[in-house]
DNA sequence: GAAATCATATAAATATTATCTATTACTTTA
DNA sequence: TAAAGTAATAGATAATATTTATATGATTTC
């Protein structure tokens, strides 16, 4: 059977598409890489690698093999994680990716939850935009990501955490809701490129897909639009739970119903994280934590959950 | 780090409990053993086994290394499965253990249809009681038991399949419902000691644990139970599925209601199988199979269900 | 309580395996 | 076509696993 240190070899060639590089990263010569990898494919009765692309490529094989790997290996880090608990020394150091308009309030609300549910954890907690999440997952530069669904990517594993009404910001207006068509005939104010909740508000106020706003100031910033609003009029879109944080002024602050039928707009906030991870005990307090704190009510209203993608 | 050959090593000596009768089964001797497993303990810091104790245990560290150390061992497993599934030469032996007042109609009714979803798998079905299936699960020999809930045990992984009204079988009344003062008048026939049937009977027509038949006949099955109550009047309870299949005159099985609450009694049918396991794909259809055929219109009665333990 | 038995540990020799340095073979690029 | 880049191979060496033989220590037996 195919050993330990050769399933790291094989997933380090893997990594860096590359025997010279891949030995470095083992700390061994290339020769040793090769004849392992050697050994396992002689073992194995199928080659893992195709050498004759440059750089090398998996096999359909391969493909299916790494995957495995990548499991047994996640399952192995376990015994080392049980020693240092037992040690007492085992501190986890849980890395959270949050969109900005979800940080902007989910982390005060939870910060002091968190550190009583994870006493003897490092947490470090990083906004990026939707795709700048994927990516760092995918390079497991984080392990947990906290966006706005729908999302299906099969190598990560999804766990909804609560839906959130998105309301409109228009101070004109002086009804407690408002209709969509009535949102049509205002000037919309955006955030910039990159942001989910900007292809939320574009697609939700039928702007169309070759909207560029070259007359509209596109902020990177919720806060700095609620003041264009302020100052221009217009309308823009703001997050349930955001608007709560900001203390806003609620006479502003209009539920939308839709013209068609009984529905209000809302996003689904989910997390994200690799399908194996030493690490799901601290993740799972963190969504539980998240879970039993904004899923209370939900289900009485009809939230039609609106696409970012 | 510790290499896969001393996982094996260890877990074989935790199954043996004894140096040499493991190495005999590992196919080497003894002091290799010893000294492969000295070198895990002198590497992770820990001692595995109390050798102190005759036979030898685990240590505190051992009991939960083991539980890593399983599921890391099925993890590798993977690889060869891979192989042979990519050779074509793959095919899986599912062993399912089914307590007979449930086999007795589910084979019937699945059989075909797992043919269908499991077209290259070996299926092996044997029926034996609640008490044994969990036997034969912990020491390997099934892969997948099929019983009456509720149960609860960490080391096993358990998936509701559906709930089954129990109804009385009494020739004699007119009605189409009975309640549960009016069985207690009437004398019982039950299934011999063991089947869990006879528990939740004893359980449901409050007879007391002391209760011991000796002026009833125990049959060992319930389609001896049901002549007998054709023959000597009296009541036996009996499955809805069962029923079904016995093709029973339906004017002699009722309907049975709470005395208390309008509650009509039912047991539900779990599977349980080890928490990780190679043959995942084909439990999980075997019990998607059952449930998609069983779990149709149960929400709309209102279940009590039934302990049997 | 000494001898026998059983169970695991240790020692030294041997076999196996992994890794290294040095070199070769092959491919791509200039 | 030479140069550079990359992986494979050969042979030597180091590291590791296994074996046989024996020691140690604990129970059981007479």
């Amino acid at each position: 059977m195919i050993s330990i240190q050769q399933m790291q070899y094989i997933l380090s060639v893997n990594d860096n598409r590359h025997y010279q590089r891949a030995s470095e990263a083992c700390f061994v010569t290339q020769p040793t890489l090769s004849m392992q990898i050697k050994k396992a494919e002689d073992e194995l009765g199928y080659l893992i690698f195709d050498r004759s692309t440059n750089p090398l490529t998996l096999t359909v094989f391969g493909e299916k093999l790494i995957v495995i790997i990548r499991d047994i290996l996640v399952e192995i880090e376990k015994i080392p994680k049980l020693i240092k608990t037992m040690n007492g020394t085992y501190t986890e150091h849980l890395r959270v990716g949050i969109i900005p308009t979800i940080s902007a309030y989910l982390v005060s609300d939870m910060f002091d939850k968190w550190k009583i549910s994870l006493p003897n954890i490092q947490l470090t907690i990083e906004e990026m935009k939707s795709d700048e999440l994927l990516i760092a997952l995918e390079r497991k530069e984080l392990d947990l990501a906290i966006m706005a669904g729908p999302h299906n990517q099969t190598n990560l594993r999804t766990i909804p955490l609560f839906k959130e009404e998105i309301k409109a910001y228009l101070p004109t207006v002086l009804s407690e809701t408002i209709l969509t068509n009535e949102l049509t005939e205002l000037h919309p104010w955006l955030l910039s490129k990159g942001n989910c909740l900007r292809t939320q508000m574009i697609h939700f106020c039928g702007l169309g897909n070759d909207f560029n706003g070259g007359w509209n100031y596109e902020g990177g910033n919720l806060e700095l639009l609620l003041r264009m609003v302020d100052v221009k009029g217009g309308y823009t879109l703001v997050p349930n739970e955001y608007l709560r944080v900001l203390k806003l002024d609620e006479s502003k602050c209009k539920r939308i119903y839709s013209t068609e039928s009984k529905e209000i707009p809302a996003r689904e906030i989910i997390s994200l994280f690799p399908n194996r991870t030493i690490k799901w005990d601290s993740i799972e307090k963190v969504i539980r934590g998240i879970q039993l704190n904004y899923g209370k009510d939900d289900s009485d209203k009809n939230l039609q959950v609106l696409n970012w993608q």
